[in-house]
DNA sequence: TATTATTGTTTCAACGTCAAACGATTTGAT
DNA sequence: ATCAAATCGTTTGACGTTGAAACAATAATA
């Protein structure tokens, strides 16, 4: 009985939903971080080079579409990572509006050492699961998820490589 | 099938529920944030309002472990909160470190007009769930959350009236 | 072709976030 | 009483985040 608030049935059972399931993202996160598999890069950067690198170069704007940011948001975030020497811009030749985030040979490197960490940390932190129960976890986060067009979103340091 | 990563199957599958997972607040959180009815607050400004309220007045430090956000983090949301005249600091008698956070007026005001439209948002747009798949995803993220000593987290707009 | 609309990126202001360093205060041990 | 350690809040620096406005380049159309 978690919620104090004295609501109707529905709204209570919500609210006590929406609170566990908040937290346990963060507890999980946190959990991920512990692991500290993402070494010097942020979740955001992380999250960048994952998706040029399952799913190639593309231009800023669709790599704020992908991982549900906005447009602002991506400039910096490659920007650090340009920094970092890790990704780098191209300008489009064909529409010269356009800038291609390219992965560099070091941040091919850098993500390629990192993935398979990072993917067992989620693995050993979602064992607390069972395999069934991740799967129907799974299937209600999807069903929740996914309402009228509204784009569904990526977490910090959620792998991005799937289909749209 | 989600994921484009070929690893191991327990590796797929966690990976697939964490995106899923993921998505999901990040979905739900945007749906709700549609609804429009924080207003003008800020979900951490809300969060904070929202535990004074059901809580009571606390310290800063109590309230960054109820939210679990950093203390410098609190000094900034409350100071953000008091130039709006919504909260107010209040230098502890006994222990001169400690500041106590009392709502004002029209911040105990405020969170008594915004807190009922936001649970109501959050009955809606959970309601793609039956009750049951409601009541079955909240078992699993609490589990999924609930591990040792671990202190679990308070989502962006998640009210925190509920025991530690 | 000139004008207008659309699209892609950047800039900006405001807020949030953390970790680490710091100052103030209290507590505990001597 | 004194000094060291622990506690609480603030500050600082780096990064993330958004939304709106400004800019730049291209596309559409009159």
């Amino acid at each position: 009985m978690p919620t104090h608030y004295a609501g109707t049935p529905e709204e209570v059972l919500a609210l006590d939903t929406f609170i566990k399931l908040s937290r346990a993202i963060d507890s999980f996160n946190a959990r991920l971080n512990a692991h500290g598999t993402l070494e010097d890069l942020t979740g955001s950067q992380f999250a960048v080079l994952e998706a040029l690198y399952h799913l190639g170069s593309m231009c800023q704007g669709t790599l704020s579409q992908k991982l549900l940011k906005s447009t602002g948001n991506m400039t910096l975030v490659i920007d650090n990572l340009e920094k970092h020497g890790l990704a780098r811009r191209v300008r489009s030749v064909e529409d010269r509006r356009m800038v291609m985030i390219e992965l560099t040979a070091a941040g091919r490197q850098t993500i390629e050492r990192i993935f398979p960490g990072h993917v067992d940390a989620v693995r050993e932190e979602m064992s607390v699961l069972t395999t069934a129960e991740q799967a129907e976890l799974g299937r209600l986060a999807r069903k929740l998820g996914l309402v009228e067009g509204r784009p569904q979103s990526t977490a910090k340091r959620a792998p991005v490589s799937e289909e749209a």
